[in-house]
RNA sequence: CGGUGAUUGGCGCAGCCUGGUAGCGCACUAUCUUAGGGAGGUAGGGGCCGUGGGUUCAAAUCCCACAUCACCGACCA
């Protein structure tokens, strides 16, 4: 490809909105442009990029033996009454109709229809295994788009959907895609975890996600240094502590802290470290058949995180709503802020370390009120103990094994052992030896292409742009002429040298501009091709061609006629 | 969903307070000089100032409504 015949679309300056490395270069290197909130085109550049990463996807995913299909973005609700979802996925699934007043959904994801599909092709557990994937546009009616193609609301996924007659099945098909995405970020170059993960609206009972670890990325993980366990925040657990207590001391009495609303306010009023805090959430129960929640309360250590995940499952709910000051007040008497489990009249949960805790402060269920020496069982008689926090850096493995450490990620790709969920309700079903019908099981895995470029960048970069892994690089090489509308002889080098390339079958940017040399060596590396190659008078006069690595920086000079040999080599070492 | 802010040429911004000819840098077109790390000159082209209403002789500017976009927060006991 030659500069002149194509839409370099590369921009000095950038625009106002964009935060993060990624969005700003991605910007500014041509790639993307937005036209409405999380709904972006690609331009050549990116398109290119795009593509490759496609293509990574593809070939693993076909070496794994599943099958390619394309399936509709529009998407009957039906289905997704069927499935039981179209109440349950929320103001993410975007909804309409067609002039028939049919209704409609935007496929945030496939579950629903290779459901359908499935149910009305394969019959026979003979047909089985099988596994069904696409490479297509989804949408997703984000609450908050945000860092360019990061988290958009329209994005290009990756979605593979394996069928299997049992659990045995699953696990052998499960095993396959897991190795098949190793395979696949390996080669996108980045630094990633698989981490155990929460399966949340998808469903299921088992799953992991890959994480290319990034200091902007959206996601907490938590991973071993003893061992090679590792676990979203929202799964992660710890060693359960040992449960000992101090003896009780003298009976709990009341302090007066008027005006205190935060656990670090109360602590320091009371005079007691945050770690001798309880700290209480009154959440809602499960609807009762009236309509009605009761109301629950969480005890943490002060200094410590509910986690929601954990929570909700515990709870039996689908989220986890913190009930209303009109609420608590009505139910306690008092005001967040003045809460404890002393006396509170509902389910109490206690998080295994608020459980270790001994005359420790809580608020008093009375405004302006906390009490001091409070003790389970002599003050609580009836709480339940679970592990409901998260976890911290430095907390014990849950293996046994080295301590925990918290880094940030990007979720690139998530893998679930779905099981029976969709094809019991959707009624997918094969006939067995025996004659018998039954549910297929199920997995689904899915990758963010576009995530994966954007996260690409984010790994990778510098103050001049970005820096590709090869197998992404909108091109592998660039040649920049200097001064090739006035020399014959640069000319005739550099379209010799762009021929050769072409003809090995690289893929080459010829910078043909008639511009001066500043301005295309930062474009080129801008926009992060990986081997920059420069054709100009000086050095050809000692019949050389001069060569950079983007990476790296070093700078070679080539003898003009083994340059070819030169840079196919170079991108050889790089592959 | 809550809070904050923005909307003026393709991009980045000024002008608004104090109403009266719409401006700057980059980019773009032509041309000359320049030519190894985002050059300089000269001459140009391009904007119903987000939309709708109101006030006024007169609105980018003042008032009201709406829309769009962005950032922050959604752990508060």
């Amino acid at each position: 490809m030659r500069t002149s015949q194509y839409l370099l679309s590369t921009m000095k300056e950038t625009p106002a909105e964009a935060v993060l490395a990624s969005h700003r270069l991605m910007l500014r290197a041509g790639m993307i442009r937005q036209i409405s909130s999380g709904v972006y085109t690609w331009l050549p550049t990116g398109m290119r990029v795009l593509s490759k990463a496609m293509k990574i996807v593809r070939e693993e995913i076909d070496r794994s033996g599943a099958l390619e299909i394309l399936m509709p973005g529009v998407q009957p609700a039906e289905l997704w009454k069927e499935s039981g979802r179209y109440s349950k996925y929320g103001p993410e699934l975007c909804r309409f109709k067609d002039r028939k007043e049919n209704e409609y959904v935007l496929g945030p994801t496939h579950e629903e229809v290779v459901t359908a599909i499935a149910r009305a092709e394969i019959k026979s557990a003979r047909q089985l295994p099988l596994n069904l994937y696409q490479i297509q546009t989804k949408f997703r009616d984000e609450v908050r788009p945000r860092f360019g193609v990061m988290r958009s609301r329209e994005f290009i996924m990756f979605d593979g959907y394996s069928f299997d007659t049992d659990k045995a099945g699953l696990d052998v098909a499960y095993k396959k895609m897991y190795d098949a995405y190793v395979r696949i970020f390996d080669r996108m170059g980045f630094n990633y975890r698989a981490v155990d993960a929460d399966t949340g609206s998808i469903g299921g009972y088992l799953s992991n996600e890959f994480q290319v670890l990034a200091e902007s990325g959206e996601d907490l993980i938590a991973y071993s240094d003893g061992s090679d366990y590792a676990a979203n925040i929202e799964k992660a657990e710890c060693l359960a502590p040992e449960l000992k207590r101090e003896a009780p001391g003298a009976a709990y009495s009341e302090v007066a802290t008027l005006g205190c609303h935060t656990v670090d306010e109360a602590c320091a009023k009371v005079g007691v470290p945050v770690k001798k805090m309880l700290k209480s959430l009154v959440v809602h129960g499960p609807k009762k058949e009236d309509g009605e929640c009761e109301l629950v309360m969480i005890c943490l250590c002060g200094n410590q995180e509910l986690n929601e995940v954990k929570a909700l499952k515990i709870l039996g709910t689908d989220e986890v709503e913190f009930a209303t000051d009109e609420e608590i007040a009505k139910f306690t008497g008092a005001h967040p802020g003045s809460l404890g489990p002393v006396g509170f009249k509902g389910r109490i949960l206690v998080d295994r370390d608020a459980a270790c805790m001994s005359n420790f402060s809580c608020g008093a269920d009375k405004d302006g009120f906390h009490l001091i020496n409070v003790n389970w069982d002599r003050d609580v008689p009836k709480y339940e103990v679970f592990d409901l926090r998260n976890v911290e850096e430095g907390d014990p493995s849950p293996d046994g094994k080295g301590r925990l450490h918290l880094r940030r990620g990007i979720e690139v790709g998530h893998i679930f052992m779905l099981g029976t969920k969709y094809s019991e309700s959707m009624h997918a079903t094969v006939t067995d030896e025996n004659g018998k019908d039954v549910p297929m099981v199920m997995g689904c895995y899915g990758i963010g292409v576009t995530r994966c470029v954007a996260a690409a960048v984010e790994q990778c970069h510098d103050e001049h742009g970005i820096i590709w892994p090869q197998a992404l690089a909108p091109f592998t090489v660039a040649i920049v002429s200097i001064n090739g509308d006035k020399s014959e002889l640069v000319r005739a080098e550099a379209e010799k040298l762009y021929q050769a390339l072409e003809e090995k079958g690289v893929d080459v940017l010829y910078d043909d501009r008639k511009e001066r040399p500043g301005f295309k060596f930062a474009d080129m590396e801008l926009i992060g091709i990986p081997h920059i190659v420069t054709v100009g008078e000086k050095s050809l006069k000692d019949g050389k061609i001069e060569y950079k690595l983007r990476k790296t920086g070093v700078k070679e000079a080539f003898d003009k006629d083994s340059a070819l040999e030169e840079i196919l080599k170079r991108i050889a070492q790089n592959a």
